[in-house]
DNA sequence: GGTGGACAAACAAACGTTCGTTTGTTTAGA
DNA sequence: TCTAAACAAACGAACGTTTGTTTGTCCACC
């Protein structure tokens, strides 16, 4: 058996795990240690807290939803195809990172203020590509002039971050099926 | 001053508060006591155990969703008219009960396997309901026929369960708002 | 031969829970 | 109506364990 040393990457990634699986402050270092074969005090040679590992998985989470965003808003297109991006690149960022994410989104509550505050700032960030989009097809008219920006913007997000709840990657529903099943009844839901 | 004796349900009421807003693992006992004016060890005159309050929590939230269901159900009508009084039934009981909500959608998974699986029941019968009205719409035509009840009732229940997250009882958007909105974006994403 | 990863022991603090006791409030009988 | 028994709620100390973290030492690899 090949034993590889573990890098501050590896410890990060079975924090993000264990947060997942089992939230915070369910998880402990000695716990987290037996996850990559330490003890919970070899861990400190490569963290300085068990906060910090949870700052990095976090922001790790926030990077990529951002990252997503940009990417998918950085060519033009009908307000439809942008919202399609979109939902096509949130689906994938959960899909490719499930316990990052859901330590993202169930965890980053337990941040101490300063950090927390940043990441819903982040979020705030994100929520707002999304906004820009919906306000857009209102106002060119391919979504319905009724359509309040704010509110539908939260609805579309809410199917989507829902996802790491329920998916079943092996189930009968495979991952293209999922991203045009959630990016129709959004559209559908606007149009 | 008048101090009342605190009664078990008190207990069970601030242990929702408490497991709400720093969730079951982010809670001692001794935070809980110090919530009522009691000492933690006080509390084993009320409860048994600390798991015993989770259960106690996490059982009134599946309580609650189960009677609104039945209540909503029970005379007929429309698809969509069955839907919107699922989803009313749905928002009263967040906006009513949002710290036995907010444990009972994410605090359950800290339940020992035994409780946890019968709230897994419990959800499945709940989300069953929804199910049902999206296959009688879908099979009599009020919505479209390529509805995936199963699929469409995990987005409308998505938006539901987000509520809790976002929704402001003293921001613009008022109850009765709140629930148009949702019915309208929920029955336009299925017609 | 220095550096960084891991160990092992130890720390104080906090954890859930138990225990025997005290307190305050009902209840029943005289 | 007064009293005494019964009861439930709360206390406060103590329990054994687990928590996050610190420290000093060792070993393997550049």
């Amino acid at each position: 058996m090949v034993t590889t040393r573990n890098t501050r990457g590896d410890v990060v990634a079975a924090a993000g795990r264990l947060f997942a699986e089992r939230g915070y402050h369910g998880t402990s270092m000695r716990d987290l240690g037996k996850e990559l074969g330490l003890l919970g005090s070899s861990l400190y040679s490569h963290v300085e807290s068990k906060q910090d590992l949870l700052v990095d998985v976090v922001g790790e989470g926030a990077r990529l939803f951002e990252a997503s965003a940009a990417m998918a808003t950085e060519h033009d297109g009908s307000a439809a195809e942008l919202l399609a991006a979109l939902i096509r690149g949130h689906v994938e960022v959960v899909l490719d990172n499930r316990d990052i994410v859901r330590t993202f989104l169930n965890e980053a509550r337990m941040l101490d203020s300063e950090h927390r505050e940043r990441v819903i700032e982040a979020r705030d960030h994100y929520e707002k590509a999304f906004r820009r989009v919906l306000q857009a097809g209102a106002a060119d008219g391919s979504f319905r002039r009724e359509v309040d920006p704010k509110t539908d913007t939260i609805f579309v997000l809410s199917v989507l971050n829902a996802v790491e709840r329920w998916y079943d990657p092996v189930g009968e529903l495979d991952r293209p099926a999922l991203v045009s099943a959630i990016t129709e009844f959004a559209l559908r839901g606007l149009t």
